[in-house]
DNA sequence: GCGACTTTGTGAAGTTACGCACAAGCGATC
DNA sequence: GATCGCTTGTGCGTAACTTCACAAAGTCGC
């Protein structure tokens, strides 16, 4: 029953969001605002005000009413809660484009990830430098996860490779995976493996835009026949 | 009352699993599999065997009890509800690493999208061939997705240049939207945007790795003390 | 063709997430 | 220090999603 420790357990729709409200909120602290209604974010980040405040809420209540929240202790808060408030070491395996567009990305060192090495089997990709890290080959792996102790592996290898990326990174010790390749990775338990699928996401809109043309088909064809049964 | 076209409207957490199915079961198929039972879909997919079920149930009954469902009959038919039985033609929007990563990401062509072209603003870019396409300049835009019926664009600017990107596709006529750049961007009703943000999915990964080393800490303390109160 | 076995399809219960609506709390103003 | 206006925090009804559990429907061997 201790007062702050027991609070936890936040859902993993919280947990999905939290990241982007602390992009906005990050955004709006180097604009100079100071402060922030709930009301406010919800339009940034487009959602309803009422799950915005809730999930604040699970974080403790921060927020002053009448006010609104602190934008820097919101941020502070959020950051802690992500578990961004120290720095953490990632290794990139794959130095195709993926992964060098990763190593690129502003997003992973700006929010305190560290890039402690990227590596690939290629020996022709070996030693290239790519945005300021030297591509090392993937034997060194084992290596450089222990001493910089690293703890977040990002596979960004071919389909065909990400397995092996996988068991590489556990035998490691690695303990969290983050797979942009296009097929479920096997772990042993207590691993966690999140997938990201480039296509998938497209996949997702075609259906939408599928789902539109069909209903506009199917309006004119209403319009046209001035029968009820379009569906047909 | 038409019997196969009016049971449409597929919950969206199963449109996001489709795609998944979809392509592990093309796995399968390539392999020379020509049956596969919910349950064994459900292993390879990490999913509960009754959701696979209710899953392909929105699409219609094509499983046969007792056996399982004919899996090139099952491609074809999440294919067409994805609206992948046809052709689409996608445009991407800045030549960076993420571009060209996208440009040579297999599983785009392989899933029936055509990209019919990248473009940047940067002159420095434009000419310069990558994967196979040439780079335009943005502002041949509307031409390419008028001539090639572009209905879908991929924003991977940065930050800064997504929002810009996202009314360029508009004003040329693009009705669906995929933005790799970790910004909100706004959109005219009824064009549909969806956002990825590569450094989201390792924030989200990064609050488990903390749940999990603070989880270990407060069961070390507890061990040490001998006490049973191990949620404090 | 019958019985044993397998696997689907789906009601119904359980779980998680959403959003309304409003009391409670805070600042400002007089 | 009382009143007013604004915004938070949250209880609660509703909706969406998941999972269980089992009848229905099929295969296979004899």
């Amino acid at each position: 029953m201790s007062p702050h420790r027991s609070r936890r357990r936040i859902p993993d729709a919280t947990v999905a969001r939290l990241p982007i409200y602390l992009q906005l909120l990050t955004e709006q602290l180097e604009r100079g605002v100071a402060n922030i209604s709930s009301d406010e974010l919800a339009t940034l980040a487009a959602v309803n005000a009422a799950k915005v405040r809730k999930d604040l809420s699970y974080m403790g209540s921060y927020g002053t009413r009448g006010v609104g929240y602190d934008l820097e202790y919101l941020v502070y808060q959020i950051r802690r809660e992500l578990g961004l408030d120290h720095e953490w070491s990632i290794v990139i395996l794959g130095a195709g484009h993926l992964g060098q567009a990763l190593t690129g990305y502003g997003g992973f060192s700006e929010r305190g990830y560290s890039i402690e090495g990227i590596f690939d089997i290629d020996d022709q990709k070996v030693d290239v430098t790519v945005g300021g890290v030297r591509v090392r080959h993937l034997d060194e792996l084992p290596q450089v996860v222990a001493q910089r102790s690293v703890s977040i592996g990002v596979i960004a290898t071919p389909a065909e490779s990400a397995q092996d990326a996988a068991d590489r990174l556990v035998k490691s010790g690695v303990t969290s995976i983050l797979n942009f390749a296009p097929v479920v990775v096997n772990v042993p338990l207590g691993i966690s493996v999140r997938r990201v699928d480039l296509s998938v996401e497209l996949q997702i809109l075609s259906y939408h835009e599928q789902r539109r043309l069909t209903a506009a088909a199917q309006l004119r064809a209403v319009a046209g026949e001035g029968v009820g049964n379009a569906t047909a």
